[in-house]
DNA sequence: GATGAATGAGATTTCATTCAT
DNA sequence: AATGAATGAAATCTCATTCAT
């Protein structure tokens, strides 16, 4: 019944998330899911295919989200905040999805293949400060790459206090982080 | 002869750096520095114990540069350039030092008793940002603690992009990093 | 539609002799077949099966050959060479299944209760060489059952050089090698 | 102590010999050797290595010992006997090794890499015969190749009968069978 | 200090087989 | 008859760690 497809992704994002990637087993992810081990394997083929399946299809949404925003056409800061509210927002949406790709798959050596993918969203936010500088709301100067870095970074490290519990999150909390991060870099790279 | 612990412990950042934790095994660490791997328990006690040394020795060194700049007492947006310019600059001295950190250790799920020495980054980065707050050069409504993810994760984000390949990082790329990083937020937290 | 049963049964002939029997899954063998796996199941029982009904049932028909052959009533000399003949020609027919007899069955540890089976070619060739003996074709003090054994042994091997790919196999080497055997045996034994 | 690599070794004989190779578990060579079955690992590395050990050194020895019989310049009839000695006295020695060879490696589709080194004992076989041609004992018309097959194949299938219990082997009944496969061959490819 | 043989917990993965549909 | 999702026993292999020498 259901989709056992999808009831396994979900429970491996649980399971992940609170074990870690390498702590975890796949026996623990079938056990969270409900199903035999055997199941996962049936699937996915491998339990690096889970975490790679996890991150595709996540991160794709967030391509999507970011380049929608592109497409409004709105002016480079507006643009810089919508993204950090799609990004920040993620993580009370799912903690756990977030919780995983920030420790495991952003910067494991494992999934360097998938580095392709994430240097795509860093292409969109650089493509936004270009524009921002063509706009005129950007400084001149500025090299576009290395301040999508920033940006992205700034993004990521807030997350990251999040997940290891050293900031705090409530709505309140990350509506503050959004604003925090739009005035910054509205200002910072004007 | 000579020293065989320094000798293991540098053997050991390469064979991280270049296989990742995980992937490594105490003999590759022994194997890159020329001992039987015995010699490693002998020195260490563990793989995981190699890490945590490599770890705490390097931030150790961090935290005293930082400190030493904060007991300088010059305005808190040259003492955020000078921060950058530490961390930035221990890319060029160690690479493979920087990517075992930025990889392995920050957001290590295993390490995470080691967050307490993270935090004491944090804590000085925050600390100058407040000193920023009280001599005016940033803006009073500022949270501190948010405000030194940000200039942390950008810096860590910039090294990321190093050690994973997608940013360049001639010596000229690294002075223009430690620029960009202090323009930025100079601007964006006043 | 068709015989399913026997669209199984040939794929698994084909399937062994490509893999061997047991890197050979079950799913290899409904696939070369065009049929879902369960119906392997439906139709032989196991995996084990399926190679035992090869093997029995082609194992039957050249024990009926050779039962013929008996029958005629010729010299033994003669019959041995028919026996040759048919069981080499049989690599002409069907050399994947031969494959799969060579290889597989005749010395499997798990069908050692086909053994039963297989003496039985061993038993008609001794008597062959029993009758050959009571005819003077071949030598009084021979012991039959060894020497059933050594004409099998030759059969098979050169069967086997034919599987291994080590010696020639066209229509002509065929006929040679049938030629060769009945000559050397009919000198040898007499 | 002792020579650990050497007791795994012959324990592995044993161990193929008494279940198969495939039924056999690692742990099944380990047990029987009395260590722990990592140390099958540290010191063969797989257990496809195992076999494919045993069989190496085992074949050596066998194909020295042919060679040497080849050298002292004997009548080919008198050589062929001397390698029928060799091959079934092996039973003797050593029937666990002989019950390996001839149930797992011969015609194993995993070994397919060792048939060089079987084909070498095919080879020197056909050398004498070969030599028996020229110095008349053998007819002149033989295929030197397809005759080694059939003397390779009747002795092979004498120790498989011997392995699968279908014929008799007491030491007389060994030195019947050596001197049926000399007698049998000396006439027949006269 | 130094070595590497020896250990064995534990993880991944395979795949024959079952069974609901 | 036909399908293939679901199961889980079982096997291989890895590798951190111990310890006798």
């Amino acid at each position: 019944m259901e989709d056992k497809r999808a009831l396994i992704r979900s429970a491996a994002v649980r399971a992940f998330a609170r074990k870690g990637y390498h702590a975890c087993r796949v026996s623990d992810i079938a056990e969270d899911a409900g199903v035999a081990y055997g199941l996962v394997y049936h699937y996915f083929g491998s339990k690096e295919a889970v975490l790679e399946t996890v991150f595709r299809e996540t991160w794709q949404a967030m391509l999507d989200a970011i380049q929608a925003v592109e497409e409004l056409g709105e002016p480079a800061p507006e643009q810089v905040r919508k993204v950090a509210a799609i990004v920040l927002r993620t993580w009370r949406n799912d903690p756990d999805l977030v919780r995983v790709l920030v420790r495991e798959v952003t910067r494991s050596p494992q999934l360097q293949n998938e580095i392709g993918e994430i240097s795509l969203a860093f292409a969109a936010l650089a493509r936004i400060i270009e524009r921002g500088k063509a706009e005129g709301s950007f400084r001149a100067d500025l090299d576009s790459r290395l301040a999508a870095t920033m940006v992205y970074g700034a993004l990521e490290e807030i997350l990251t206090g999040w997940v290891m519990g050293q900031l705090p999150d409530s709505d309140e909390d990350v509506a503050a982080a959004e604003r925090a991060v739009a005035a910054t870099f509205a200002n910072g790279l004007a």
